[in-house]
DNA sequence: CATATACGGAACTCACTAGTTCCGGATACG
DNA sequence: CGTATCCGGAACTAGTGAGTTCCGTATATG
């Protein structure tokens, strides 16, 4: 009846009443981030979302069916808001390198390993959230250096039969095991050792060149 | 009254009926280190870990008086088993590190790892369980590669200034990031590319030598 | 301005689990 | 051989949290 197909115009929602305000998801999904890095998955309730959103429990439920489902799409959402998105382009692999330690660089990826750290025991089981944590953690980062060392193999820089895929993920290596397992903080000083003495060593470039 | 103090016998239990079999405690606390390893922390309940171990509820209760301190003592108890315990000595860092890549080695490792994986998200909230995760998962390790590494620079196999501390964490770290962050297995070839390619490298041995 | 829906918030149901208690049977001590 | 304690197992208590429902209010459509 009332149903007059969509053809007159492309309206996406044509129903009656007041209508869900989605600008307000982000802040949920990043009250949600919070309150995963701090307590963990099995930690973290749905009134503490809600709570820490300035948000009704039924808001949250209108929009994400699950904590499982509201959990997944947080994660998905730390793909976006690339820190300082630019890579370091100074014509050496070490200046690349030493140029992505940079504060911002360092507290994004920090924060991301704190909810990674809430999120382990579930990885193995859930496989839609291990692959979503891979895009939003893991990737972002890797990309960066693999972009890096195939640029220095295009320059001759390094030899290029080097395992670009590997070496991408050393320093990530490095940081992820001193923060989730030591407990110890990733900082400018540790991450140049880890690239001067770890990564571009591995790559093929002599230490004191 | 019949308290007549300690000094007739040095009896450590002197008391009357039957007395607790302690012989089943490893039995319990490996069926504590299964449980944890295949649903984590939060997933694992005392009465999984009593059937698992066919013992009683209340026979738990009574050895360890929280679900916590039942998990802390079964992480210690990973100390104990040291695989193969003896390390390579083959006159050379690669012939010593590739020694060391051996299945039960690896097996021991990988199941180490799962455990960790259900704790990783307590570690920042229970010290006295982090210190016991890394006494047990960490340390061992890392004991392993800092002894061949200081070996090999009494040798004058490479420089006395590499951080021995920092080195013997590399491959440990590779390893991690690739169980827990990847869920791929830590299988032989990825651990002789992590040695040869990488920390060898980092050590300052030439890679052809 | 009537209707249908969203909002924040509170109350509710239902399932699950840490921890306790009790059972009948086994075992070590005196 | 009696007693105190252990055993595996089952029933019970108490607390918590996911998910639902209802409230009074706000807001967009017709």
């Amino acid at each position: 009846m009332t149903q007059v197909d969509a053809g007159g115009e492309a309206r996406p929602t044509p129903r009656l009443g007041r209508r869900r305000d989605h600008t307000r998801d982000p802040e949920i999904l990043e009250a949600a981030l919070d309150v995963l890095a701090e307590t963990g998955y099995d930690g973290m309730t749905i009134d503490m979302v809600a709570t820490r959103a300035k948000a009704g429990k039924a808001t949250l439920y209108r929009r994400w069916s699950s904590k499982a489902e509201l959990v997944l799409e947080a994660v998905a959402h730390m793909k976006r808001p690339a820190p300082a998105a630019e890579l370091p382009d100074t014509g050496t692999l070490r200046g690349d390198l030493l140029g992505m330690i940079r504060p911002p660089t360092i507290r994004d990826g920090e924060r991301k390993l704190k909810v990674m750290a809430g999120l382990v025991s579930m990885l193995a089981r859930t496989p839609e959230l291990a692959e979503a944590a891979h895009e939003a953690v893991t990737e972002p980062r890797a990309a960066a250096y693999r972009t890096l060392l195939r640029r220095a193999i295009d320059r001759g820089e390094i030899p290029a039969d080097v395992d670009v895929e590997r070496l991408a993920l050393v320093v990530p290596s490095l940081v992820a095991y001193r923060v989730l397992m030591a407990r110890t903080p990733a900082d400018e000083e540790f991450l140049r050792w880890a690239v001067e003495h770890v990564l571009l060593p591995a790559a093929g470039v002599r230490a004191g060149a």
